[in-house]
DNA sequence: TCCTACAATGTACACGCGTACATTATGACA
DNA sequence: TGTCATAATGTACGCGTGTACATTGTAGGA
């Protein structure tokens, strides 16, 4: 029952003119007279037509749209995630606006992903990337994209290749901020349980964390350092490791507020009373965070912001001449306190 | 700095074959020698030459990608949701695993919606629905792309029009089994805190409540039903006129965990203790559901099943030779009581 | 050897658009 | 009226594929 689409000769035909003068009337482009715009117009309406956005695109030589690359990790619902949902609706919001389309694509984290032939068959016309890590393979896909001067911009990664664009977070200074919170209230012994090392994010909130405990004279202790994924269930998991260090420890750090809960789940399951045992404090004030009991002291992380400066960012880019310049935006971080800190 | 692209032509030359039957082998379409195969395979390494997915999109005049529909709902994070998110989730890991492209496409909710030059543009294939509503200017342009036989599915959301093919959950159970585990434990003057009344899934939810209450001889009094649009916020805003009702409240069924939270949160604030002043059940189990004081008591539904459900039925259709044909499945819901729902 | 069937490959073109360049209309000005 | 700049439009072609159809190669059977 599909109608086959009225071509573009037709519409040329009807308003009298020649299909040259339609894409111009279509696309605004070059000087028209006010009566052949009219006409063209008419006819295009009255016979339903519509630009075929694909044949354009292949003409232009772009397709329009605006990559966003994620990372594909089976069981996880990725976009219920605060922190990728968080920043999507950033992009999505950007992406929007300027009426470009938004495609989402997946890479299996760890694997060498082929951005640039993104680029070279054409999908799409710049590219975010989400969740990137420190994983050679992963970087040298990323580098090689600087290389070839394509506009893309990293979300949340810092390199120190000056080439490579990127939004982030003040993580240093967010992790500081909650780790002097705990000092300030007369902690010394603080732990860190932190996300998986090989994102920069996490680095950096380790290096926040061990400059507020230099500054306060009670250097970090490395054995009070535990490692999980970001996730719920490794905080859980990290409760038990916790839990034999308790005499060992004033209060804790953690990297983000899943694992913060999922740790505050597992010290209860093990006859700890929280947050009286042990002071906690979480990371990116997720909608969870305030409503956990206890309420997460925890920091918040425009993540919203940068997801959708980096898309303007892009977007800009792309206007301009010749592409864009390599940049590094930093948005800072800002402690709120709520009661998983306080004894 | 960007090199041009090898071209199938030098690709075919280097080979010593015909364009058409480097296409061939690149596409894996029709019998290839075995050396010819590999010769080309070879050459198109070594040149690095990739097809161009826009030129091959126009060629087939098919895009190659599912688009999904989206309400754009100033200040909300849609993807922060955890409805969407969910039903996102889905549909990304269902999308992922065919090798199609996924297109995010906004719309004014309540605006008329072009979904028709969806396709006729070629942007997609094929389309989902997200958040569709009753108003009749939506319903117009769905059921348009009902009759022009197009390809797409409504995420729950029910039509009446059996030509509408949606993925839904059956929320009249669902609020039904709300609603009785609440009479079950003695309440009889029980309210009900519903969403906006255009989509057919706030009415399923009113007529399970309406069901459940004529069932226990106690008809739902029309002076305890509220109404909210989902948020937080407008939770927290109906406790004022909960508050007053509280006197004739034996219970409240809320139509999701959002409104719930919110209105558990106003109701502190107006200095009732909960859930002892009111016990409440939300609808969703979403992650907050659990994380908050009191764990709410809520109905489980399959969201995410329901878009990878919605994403695997357009894809299959895409494939079988005279597209889809209409269908409707109904996923199942489920009771989950926690503290809130006791006294 | 010739015929036939099918495998393997080549030839040629359409897909629908944007746009460079060519051409014609228009109006201002001398 | 003639000239010229510019507005307005037309002509023609390329963009890179997929694929229908034509052609050639090959093997097996009569």
């Amino acid at each position: 029952m599909r109608q086959a689409m009225a071509t573009r000769k037709e519409v040329a035909e009807l308003a009298g003119v020649s299909e040259a003068t339609v894409s111009r009337v279509l696309n605004g482009v070059g000087p028209i007279k006010e009566s052949t715009r009219a006409r063209v117009r008419e006819a295009a309406e009255k016979l339903g037509y519509q630009l075929n956005a694909v044949a354009a695109s292949f003409a232009r030589g772009k397709s329009g749209n605006i990559g966003v690359v994620l990372p594909h990790v089976p069981k996880v619902h990725l976009f219920s995630t605060f922190y990728f949902s968080e920043i999507l609706s950033g992009i999505g919001e950007a992406v929007r606006e300027s009426g470009q389309g938004l495609l989402l694509l997946y890479r299996d984290p760890g694997e060498a992903y082929d951005y640039a032939s993104l680029f070279a068959t054409q999908r799409v016309d710049a590219c975010l990337v989400l969740g990137a890590s420190y994983q050679p393979r992963e970087m040298e896909s990323i580098v090689r994209m600087a290389e070839l001067g394509l506009p893309f911009c990293v979300v949340d990664q810092r390199y120190d290749d000056p080439r490579i664009p990127s939004v982030c977070a003040d993580h240093v200074t967010g992790s500081y901020l909650a780790t002097k919170h705990l000092l300030d209230a007369g902690r010394r012994r603080i732990g860190f349980l932190n996300g998986s090392a090989r994102y920069s994010n996490s680095a950096d909130r380790a290096q926040g964390y061990r400059k507020a405990m230099e500054e306060a004279g009670a250097p970090a202790d490395p054995d009070l350092i535990y490692e999980g994924n970001y996730s719920r269930t490794s905080g859980f998991e990290a409760a038990s490791a916790v839990r034999r260090d308790l005499e060992r420890l004033d209060a804790l750090v953690c990297a983000n507020d899943r694992m913060a809960i999922g740790l505050i789940q597992g010290l209860r399951e093990q006859g700890c009373r929280m947050p009286e045992a042990l002071p906690v404090v979480g990371y990116d004030d997720s909608d969870a965070a305030s409503l956990f009991d206890p309420p997460l002291t925890t920091v918040e992380v425009p993540f919203y912001e940068m997801g959708k400066l980096a898309a303007e960012r892009l977007l800009e880019g792309r206007k301009s001449e010749e592409g864009l310049r390599p940049f590094r935006e930093t948005l800072s971080t800002r402690l709120i306190v709520r009661k998983s800190s306080l004894i």
